[in-house]
DNA sequence: TAGATTGTTAATCGATTAACAATC
DNA sequence: TAGATTGTTAATCGATTAACAATC
């Protein structure tokens, strides 16, 4: 048990770890070291080592990391060693992509629930999913005890949205709409705007 | 002129401010303060004014700052006070709902081709444009001196395209592969993988 | 054993915050 | 003018790197 607090930066690198030793395992890979993992990443070994030594001695000197070992931990770790249930609220181009991505299972989530407002969009079949009245949204959220839901629509209304899923008891949101959300100090966002990615780049060029 | 190298972190808190700055824009505000744009971006009021101080002296004592005149030095710092020509290598479903995204043009972009190597998605019609064939590519890019790429294709093929994006002179790619991309320094890279973003957040749950 | 690599400490480097004179 | 808020300095805080003893 580890009772000092974890700097958010390193919980950030830690998904990142796990998706290049998922890589190296798919190509028969069994062992890798700080030194390697590191390459692979564009971190330092020296960081690597010492972000993953915050949580046990998962390695061995000499030999370095059993793959499937450090896996193991990093899924408990970052508690995806169990499948959420996602929400996705916004059926739109992004909304539909999302729920028909292939990625997340295998990741430690599930896409169990789309919403839309829409009338036109309700009833309408996406993969083996049905777009569901938003009205009905926090309702099913308490049912179904949903903690994490991914916001596919305008900025207008994110907010908006946003208040609902934390009353419902969402405390993970990840936000595809282009605006900063107020939430509560036990709610995290994290934030994609592919412009902003872009306008993070072009200051380089 | 400033020859200090501006911190990295500073370069992509920047477009959070921009995007914040138009909204309040839109909303009909003229004025604001470090004070105000830190409450709506989640970042201290220090941090603002250092921020922005780096780049010259935009605010006023006693009134804070004009948001079209700090709007349009945040541009021009980021290099979004013009349009950048944008490819997306990948039609699949991510590929289509960034090519019918309405979000880019007032944000310094341009979709302006997409590729795909599928037979059956070339020549397909996407919003205003139509797929065409990966082979010709590394061509288009040069003879259009293309220089940001958004990559959305599986992650198996992720760097061998990059290759042929860097080889070809792209110097910014957004990527929506679930892989870790290797590049030479004067190519910046953004990553976007919503499952690795889920899981820096199931850690706090 | 000899070589390799970890986990950890100490040193360095960088980023954030607090405070306030300057000034609109 | 009086109040508000900037730009900047110094202090604090935190993160990264280098180095190496421990050990597989």
């Amino acid at each position: 048990m580890n009772a000092e607090k974890i700097p958010d930066v390193i919980i950030a690198r830690l998904p990142v770890y796990l998706r290049a030793l998922q890589r190296m395992s798919d190509s028969g890979v069994k062992t890798t070291s700080s030194k390697e993992l590191g390459d692979h990443v564009g971190i330092s070994a020296a960081q690597i080592r010492k972000d993953i030594s915050q949580f046990g001695e998962f390695g061995k000197q000499g030999t370095g990391y059993s793959i499937p070992y450090l896996m193991d931990k990093l899924r408990e770790i970052l508690k995806v060693d169990r499948l959420w249930d996602v929400i996705i609220v916004g059926a739109g181009d992004m909304g539909h992509a999302l729920a028909r991505y292939q990625g997340f299972v295998n990741r430690g989530f599930v896409v169990s629930m789309i919403f839309d407002n829409d009338p036109t969009k309700i009833g309408q079949q996406i993969g083996s999913l049905v777009v569901e009245n938003a009205r009905l949204m926090t309702e099913k959220i308490r049912q179904n005890n949903i903690k994490v839901a991914m916001l596919t629509i305008p900025a207008a209304a994110a907010q908006e949205v946003t208040d609902q899923l934390v009353e419902a008891g969402v405390k993970a949101i990840l936000n595809y709409a282009p605006i900063s959300l107020n939430v509560p100090d036990d709610v995290k966002v994290q934030y994609i705007d592919p412009a902003t990615h872009l306008q993070r780049m072009t200051y380089y060029l």
